[in-house]
RNA sequence: UGGGGGAUCGUCCAGUGGUAGGACUACGGACUCUGACUCCGUCAACCUAGGUUCGAAUCCUAGUCCCCCAGCCA
């Protein structure tokens, strides 16, 4: 599992630690021997179970892609077994064949494991307990907590009453054992087609929660699954499914988003009634809620994420736009950064929306501890160094990081012809700036300082290149050096060591906080300049940057070189996320 | 409307009868060969109304607002 920094921040006191202290405190699990379940072998279980004292899981169904807000619960669920000594559980929720493929088995695991978490031996799937699923519902039916209901769909619905009016009981819901037996029996024998029987655990039909008015919990769907085949054609409810898993896994504290609540009667019903049938030992599973993550300017959503991936509004389940994992992680965010932003956001049962500008200071504190800084001119201008020798060249040394020399410095090209970035230059100054126009003086970073001359301008009144005049004795790190005292301070990279390359300029997905607020169409929402692509001149080293590095542009922001795009020698670059811009953030306020 | 939850600085989280605190943001300043980083400082909140108490964010009563539930999805 991942490391936990030796020295943290006294963990946060949220309600599900309290829980669990209070748990391990007053020795709720020390009388157990978690050897499995007296019901089920040992195969039918999931298996030997270390001595972990609690044990939670991580359960995702695999029908998409795991994001930002599957990362909250990971951190939850794997974080907690880290702090308590436990064990967390990867288990796939795969009941429903209909909506499950491999491919998201495998992207999933994927991501887990980029998130830095290893589940060791504790990796499981819910199709692997069919037998044990059926098992218990046969148990039920025995002791009359189930019955078979042949009505349709709709008569089902019809009969279920609402939020003010009772249910109405099935004409079915009085059948015998053994009619009920023998029908589950044909139901599992594909005699039925899909829809025809439904099982349904007897409660009451006039709860006041909907989820105990005879809730189904398994249903005939002559479908394929991507774990057993066609060995099932009966599958059971994630009702009754999810409950199970987690006693024959010795599941301890099972969490789970705060939608889940009106469900935890039916979970505590169940396990109790299992265990009277002598299938399950105390301590059961135990069901606790928590508030599910909402960020600003984006979605999360399956629903939503799936859509703008099949209507092609982004570039696929990866696209750096996307809160997916997958996006997250081709963006250029770090599993650390990932992790400070789930610590910083917390875990409460208040429904929250927290600012997507958590997570970009999360990225950029990271980056900037780990990011070798680089030169690179997005919006080049030339600039022309009149009494520079033309023909010459200089050397620059710039430190890979100002703040760790360990890693080491590099020799930057200098010549009478460089690239710029054209905002660094202007006509006439705006009030407040120091950067290059008429008669002002900057440094050349790690260069020399200069003195802006003069610039060209096209028939439109466009900039074409700007001219200056350099200081001989105020190279970096010389002796008269600290003679010039300027204020501003420009990249730069000559122009005939530049290497033109691709870099994308990804921004939030959204131009709202809220998208699709309200009735709201939520892709009215999407910000069309999410991605900018851009031909770059960047320093020479750049060019050997293998996929996945990170580097601060510097000036600009952290980029990474795309993990699918670049080839050996030929990079393509993400921008994750920009520097703050206190300069750029005054020119908009004022 | 029945049931289940939730309301604390702009945001997120803590505080569990005894000085409402932290982080982020914002704002101001210092530093700076990144208008970055770092450092210092400032602003800023208990949903409302009653009640209990020497004392209430916390306990009680009555409201208000927000979220979830009527799939043979999870």
């Amino acid at each position: 599992m991942a490391a936990r920094d030796p020295s943290p921040a006294p963990p946060a006191g949220n309600f599900i630690r309290q829980i669990i202290e209070a748990d391990l405190a007053a020795g709720k699990y020390a009388a157990r021997h978690w050897s499995g379940q007296p019901g089920f072998s040992p195969q039918q279980g999931a298996g030997p179970v270390d001595a972990a004292r609690i044990r939670t899981r991580f359960p995702p169904e695999p029908n998409g892609y795991l994001h930002l807000g599957h990362a909250k619960s990971i951190y939850l669920n794997f974080g907690l077994a880290l702090d308590f000594a436990g064990a967390c559980h990867l288990r796939f929720d795969d009941t429903n064949p209909t909506r499950e493929e491999q491919q998201y088995v495998d992207a999933i695991i994927d991501a887990v494991r980029w998130l830095g978490f290893d589940w060791g031996p504790h990796l499981y799937f819910a199709s692997n307990y069919f037998a044990a699923m059926h098992q218990c519902a046969v148990a039920l039916i025995e002791r009359g907590h189930a019955y078979v209901d042949s009505q349709s769909p709709e008569e089902t619905r019809l009969n279920r009453g609402t939020l003010t009016e009772p249910g109405r009981d099935s004409p079915h819901r009085s059948r015998s054992v053994t009619e009920n037996l023998n029908l589950f029996a044909r139901m599992n024998a594909g005699e039925f087609p899909d829809g025809a029987h439904v099982l349904r655990a007897r409660i009451d039909m006039a709860s006041p929660n909907i989820n105990l008015r005879d809730p189904p919990i398994y249903r005939i769907r002559h479908a394929h699954h991507h774990n057993t085949g066609d060995a099932w054609c009966i599958y059971p409810m994630y009702t009754f499914a999810h409950p199970i898993e987690d006693a024959l896994e010795n599941i301890t504290h099972s969490l789970c988003t705060l939608e889940f609540e009106d469900q935890r009667p039916f979970y505590d019903w169940l396990l109790q009634r299992l265990a009277e049938a002598g299938l399950l030992a105390a301590p059961l599973p135990q069901q606790y809620e928590f508030a599910r993550l909402n960020l600003t300017y984006t979605v999360l959503s399956k629903r939503k994420l799936m859509q703008l991936v099949e209507e092609g509004h982004v570039d696929g389940w990866d696209d750096p736009r996307l809160p997916t994992l997958a996006g997250a992680r081709r963006r250029g965010f770090t599993p650390e950064a990932i992790r400070a932003f789930t610590e910083r956001m917390g875990i409460s049962k208040s429904d929250s929306l927290i600012d997507m500008g958590v997570l970009e200071d999360c990225v950029r504190n990271h980056l900037n501890e780990v990011a070798p800084r680089r030169i690179a001119v997005l919006d080049p201008v030339k600039l022309i160094i009149d009494n520079y020798p033309a023909g010459q060249t200089g050397q620059c040394e710039a430190p890979n990081h100002p703040q760790q020399p360990g890693l080491g410095t590099r020799q930057l090209l200098f010549a009478q012809e460089l690239w710029i970035e054209r905002e660094d230059f202007m006509v006439t100054p705006s009030k407040g700036y120091f950067r290059l126009y008429p008669g002002n003086r900057v440094r050349l970073r790690y260069g020399y300082v200069v003195e802006c001359t003069g610039f060209e301008q096209d028939a439109d009144g466009r900039v074409t290149a700007v001219h200056c005049r350099y200081f001989p004795d105020s190279h970096s790190g010389s002796p008269g050096a600290d003679l010039y005292k300027v204020k501003g301070n420009v990249h730069w990279v000559a122009v005939e060591a530049a290497q033109a390359c691709e870099v994308r300029l990804y921004d939030r997905l959204f131009s709202v906080p809220n998208p699709g607020a309200g009735d709201r169409d939520f892709l009215l929402d999407i910000n069309p300049d999410a991605k900018r692509v851009i031909q770059a001149q960047l320093e020479p080293a750049l060019m050997q940057a293998r996929a996945g590095e990170h580097f601060q542009f510097e000036r600009h922001g952290y980029f990474v070189a795309d993990a699918v795009d670049s080839k050996a020698g030929a990079p393509a670059f993400n921008r994750a996320v920009t520097l703050r811009d206190s300069w750029a953030k005054a020119a908009r306020s004022g």
